[in-house]
DNA sequence: AGAATACTTTGCCATGTGGCTAAGTATTGT
DNA sequence: ACAATACTTAGCCACATGGCAAAGTATTCT
């Protein structure tokens, strides 16, 4: 349980830059261009197509070229697989198995 | 709204390594020593220190030393600004402000 | 055809990240 | 006192990240 999951990785390095966490904000009200959602991060093109290839690789968003404009859409779903990590370890935190209830399981059983 | 969040860079750049969460998921069943943890991460302690003020310093773990052991303990509520960061977003994707929405109140109050 | 648009590719650069070894410091055990 | 333990600090290194400008490509407009 809870082995290294490169997805992870990704998902969580993609949100933990300002400018992607807003993308992902921008893309919650409806889909929109490259263009439209690099000005609105004064930054030039080739600086924001990063962040976009790296949203796109780790599944958080979908893009799609159609005629010489690329449309990005959110995948609301990629979010889940955070939720789930948060939601691990908050069954873990509620599990029995921290140290204390382990000594009194461990001293119930002996006995 | 949705202003930038340094915490959120910090927090999303602190998960985004397998060995950081895999300290979270240990000290999910109780405090731990820096020694035992480094120990099971198979790695150096100057490396794995490394690890330990990051997630200190944005506030998921918090660490005390007592003689020369430095004991790490879980700060559960810090995983509170990840899953309040995805709540805003669910709350954008159900709020009525989408484009195909906007579009229809407009017009509705130009009529 | 020629110009304008919307990316896309290339290459450069400063800084950050994550690992290591070696040496230093403070506690604790004998 | 001396040795062992548990970090801690310092310094090095390879690679990743995130920004830019310049030039290239594919569409669309006139």
């Amino acid at each position: 349980m809870a082995k290294y999951s490169p997805l992870l990785d990704e998902v969580f390095l993609a949100l933990a830059d300002p400018t992607r966490r807003s993308v992902v904000g921008a893309l919650g009200h409806g889909p929109a261009t490259v263009g439209e959602l690099a000005q609105s991060a004064s930054m030039t093109l080739p600086s924001f197509m990063k962040h976009v290839h790296r949203l796109e690789r780790c599944g958080l968003i979908h893009t799609a070229k159609s005629g010489r404009v690329r449309t990005c859409t959110l995948n609301r779903k990629r979010l889940g697989v955070v939720e789930s990590w948060i939601a691990e370890q908050r069954a873990i935190w509620e599990s029995r198995t921290d140290r204390l209830e382990q000594f009194v399981t461990t001293t119930k059983e002996q006995s």
